[in-house]
DNA sequence: CTGTTAGCGCTTTCAT
DNA sequence: ATGAAAGCGCTAACAG
């Protein structure tokens, strides 16, 4: 491979100008086989030819200074050594090379001068779309983008007034799935919530869903939320969970699976046998629950359908099928119980 | 914030031209407190100002098509959705950060095509540096980046012959500290390894590191290596477990924590108690260790050190303070056994 | 159908 | 100490 070779090179080889060459580059045979510029087609040909023998690669930069797309979209997210989010992150990034995107990264660790930072250095590189999940207080980061009209899909959290379409998991539902399992299969009253002081929606609703059905089983004396602090949270689970136990507490639910695993780790250190001293059910989705014995049922985010929702709004926004406005879909929490085939045998089984 | 600031709104404002401007933008203090260029310092310090106030970001492409540097530096890592990768792509994105870098992350799945495809991509935006971990067969891909005299670092898997720097981890250390431990501490000598038909150094050291210290105990006759394939990991885990323990199979020891996890799996679920039936100790990292009761000793990779000697001299080849040549730097993995404190305890403990 | 040309934002040489 | 101006490669009016 020799040095760059330019639209001019290939012009000048070809014996033609650079528009030219230009035009049958960018020329993507736009549906019903109608090009969006006049060229003669021996002269396509030909210039295509050159371009291919010449090992044509048009240049990132120019295109992108000239703004034209960049084949870039950036995804915002909390936290990419999550699991969780890695899982996303994959998905996202094959779904964008499948149509010749490129995916950056980038994590806000759920503070908002971070999220600033990010969402500033992929706009000054132009990407073509952002996937976003918010963190706490990101609204006016948000607003700046959409403002800016670059398109935008936000997924995992509801931050309302935005004009970007919105991805979300039903919370409420989520907590609501998990507590009356409890009270149906094991008729546990004493359940107690472990959540985070994080003020974002999916935290708030599931707190919200706890809290409501708890009251609707009527349960209510019962409901308690702790909260502990994102970025120390092994160490106060571990604090609060002697407290927890000692009150007769018969089960606890999550607002994370962070927290779940966090809990599952403090109770066993504690010398609590999980699913017997205390039941639990755990949220979103991890090996743990798999492999941990007995198996821990738990509620499975839908990713795949996420990922994909999320990026065909993105796609749809970018090539203009669809207009960049508020909307929100809500989709589906998985309840699975690993190894089992229903929750009859898991409720026989423990 | 408003639209785009450029480096012509900062000298409309300042009242000066863009190339002062962009002197004073450019203008590290060059070691020694000297500066390239010869700029009043009062008006270096307002322009800073101004440009501070209106929210200034270099515009990546317009620094790219000069041919400066982008700031930006692409890994090619083999799954960003296995936690173990994900931590290190955290910390990468991290220390990139620091410096104002943006970190572009593109996963090969332990493909060759992609690996290319990615690097290509990665190129073609003029990433200024690389940190790869190859798969295998990618040696030419090595070459191509290495060959454009674009710095890079080699992690996680060893590839002679290529002018970079590489940073492993001490492969067959791991496997002998695994295996001395079931020996040692149990007196166990039907010790098997599970690891990939992958053919990269990583696997392939703590293959023969699991080879040579079984034949130093002699344990030799005992020894025995299963092959897995990666895109399959969890069913062809469970396809050869049973044969494993009919065989009277004591412990195992594995080539990653994806298999480790996978064996977990396995073993449970076809009834057998882990550290009773069948001894393991884990590889690398894993939530799942720490949870497991009894806990998994293991051995991890030192994450942090590794990630912070890979961009260290990543960094000093793109700044000039260090040449790009073949190196070779080896970390010990640190054995661990959760929620003890010496080996003795665990020994005593199981 | 094809060519000319004006920038996109920034760096850098050469004047002043 | 500061400014003017020439491009980097490409796209898209605008003219033929």
């Amino acid at each position: 491979m020799e040095r760059k070779v330019t639209i001019k090179d290939i012009a000048k080889e070809a014996g033609v100008s650079v528009s030219l060459v230009s035009f049958v580059m960018n020329d993507s045979p736009d549906k019903e086989g109608r090009y969006r510029y006049r060229v003669n087609q021996q002269t396509r040909e030909r210039i295509k030819g050159i371009a291919e023998r010449m090992g044509y690669m048009p240049n990132t930069f120019a295109r992108g200074l000239r703004g034209g797309p960049t084949l870039v979209v950036g995804a915002v997210l909390p936290d990419i050594s999550n699991p969780f989010y890695g899982e996303i992150s994959r998905r996202l990034e094959g779904m964008c090379a499948e149509r010749g995107y490129t995916l950056l990264i980038g994590s806000t660790d759920e503070n908002v001068e971070n999220m600033k930072r990010i969402v500033n250095s992929f706009m000054s590189k132009m990407v073509d779309g952002f996937i976003i999940v918010p963190c706490e207080g990101g609204e006016s980061v948000l607003e700046d983008v959409t403002s800016r009209k670059i398109p935008c899909v936000i997924i995992d959290r509801r931050v309302e007034g935005i004009p970007a379409p919105r991805i979300l998991l039903d919370n409420k539902a989520v907590m609501r799935d998990a507590v009356s399992l409890l009270y149906r299969a094991k008729g546990i009253r004493e359940i107690e919530m472990i959540s985070y002081s994080l003020r974002v929606t999916s935290i708030m609703e599931r707190e919200e869903g706890y809290l409501e059905v708890m009251k609707n089983l009527g349960l209510g004396s019962f409901a308690k939320v702790h909260r502990v602090d994102f970025h120390d949270t092994q160490s106060q689970t571990m604090d609060i969970m002697p407290s927890i136990i000692q009150r007769g507490t018969k089960a606890l639910v999550f607002a994370t699976n962070s927290l779940t695993i966090s809990a599952i780790k403090a109770l066993t250190s504690l010398g609590a046998t999980i699913q017997k001293d205390i039941f639990i059910v755990g949220t979103d989705n991890s090996d743990v629950y798999d492999i941990f014995r007995p198996a821990i049922p738990h509620i499975e985010q839908p990713l795949q359908e996420i990922c994909e929702k999320a990026m065909g709004s993105l796609f749809s926004i970018m090539d203009g099928t669809a207009p960049q406005e508020e909307s929100e879909e809500l989709v589906k929490g998985v309840m699975v119980f690993p190894g089992m085939k229903t929750e009859e045998s898991l409720i026989n089984d423990s």
